[in-house]
DNA sequence: TATTGTTATACTCTATAACTATA
DNA sequence: TATAGTTATAGAGTATAACAATA
């Protein structure tokens, strides 16, 4: 592949040195779409990182419900994560697959399974926080503690307006 | 693992208090999920409000790109938005069918369009801009012009840094 | 031979509708 | 009748490959 920076040949128009990978100005100047770049570039630094043990950023979410919060029926778990139900049957079999999770019946409602991590899952999930914690720490390489603390406060709060405008799990769905 | 709070009794239907629409405790001191979570909704409400206009988010990039920078060749302004080539010809077949956009042939060029902003054009992406100012306006609504400020810098620190380790616009394609 | 724009195609992700088994 | 989980299917959204016109 040729790099774009010596092509001024026949003059492609842009005036000689022009830098075209860099992102609009226009959209640059906008907190919102600075935010989605960012986020965009973490969580493909996530299931980058993920990779290597053979899972993805949305298992991720499944795995550290349950080892945070217990076990869960299938529709619970996906309510939790703003995930469709149809969508999480796909999800939970990848994991029984990997052998994360396991799937048993709800002996109170058969209707229902009780999904619990294995062992295996317990420790993955465990060195899954490990490359989150890393990952998150490289995108917020440029921040002191101080500013990481204030970040998270300001999204938090943020965050929480929009739920009480209705729009935060509700409007994902 | 009480935190399913009072669900040990065979009702089924999240007894009265307990709210299963929030987000996962593990997740939320996530500050990639928040910020997700953020600009996901942020986004969500710029389509809404871009809605009665006939406009979609994307359709906003390309014309703030023109506005602000003029006319481009359509690979060109794709590679400045990290759009695919294949994808810039529905974008724009859009654009033009909204009037918004016109598609002449480069005369030194004829490969090439030189895509340039119609006068409708020009009317519509000040609107935008004035609707993604409000939008923006809201989703920052607990921050004061000190915060907002900061979050602006931090995210653009955060994002330089990405860009140096060569996963910025690369990395999206 | 390489490049711009185009089309056809495929792939990913996710949601809707209909089915089953339980309640 | 309603609900948990499942399946089949369809719809966005976007990328890959091949092609025409032009360089």
């Amino acid at each position: 592949m040729e790099t774009e920076g010596s092509r001024s040949e026949s003059g492609r128009g842009e005036s000689g040195r022009n830098r075209v990978n860099l992102p609009p100005v226009a959209l640059v100047r906008n907190t919102g779409f600075l935010m989605s770049k960012v986020s965009q570039l973490a969580r493909e630094g996530f299931e980058r990182a993920l990779e290597p043990m053979g899972l993805q950023a949305r298992h991720y979410g499944v795995l550290v419900v349950l080892v945070g919060e217990g076990p869960h029926a299938q529709r619970d778990l996906g309510e939790k994560l703003a995930i469709d139900r149809t969508t999480m049957v796909g999800l939970v079999d990848e994991l029984e697959g990997l052998g994360l999770v396991e799937r048993r019946r709800d002996p109170e409602d058969r209707r229902r399974y009780d999904l619990a991590l294995t062992d295996a899952g317990k420790r993955t999930i465990s060195e899954a926080e490990a490359v989150a914690t890393r990952v998150q720490d490289a995108v917020l390489g440029p921040l002191d503690n101080a500013e990481r603390r204030l970040l998270h406060e300001m999204l938090t709060s943020v965050l929480r307006n929009l739920d009480d405008d209705a729009r935060f799990w509700e409007a994902s769905r």
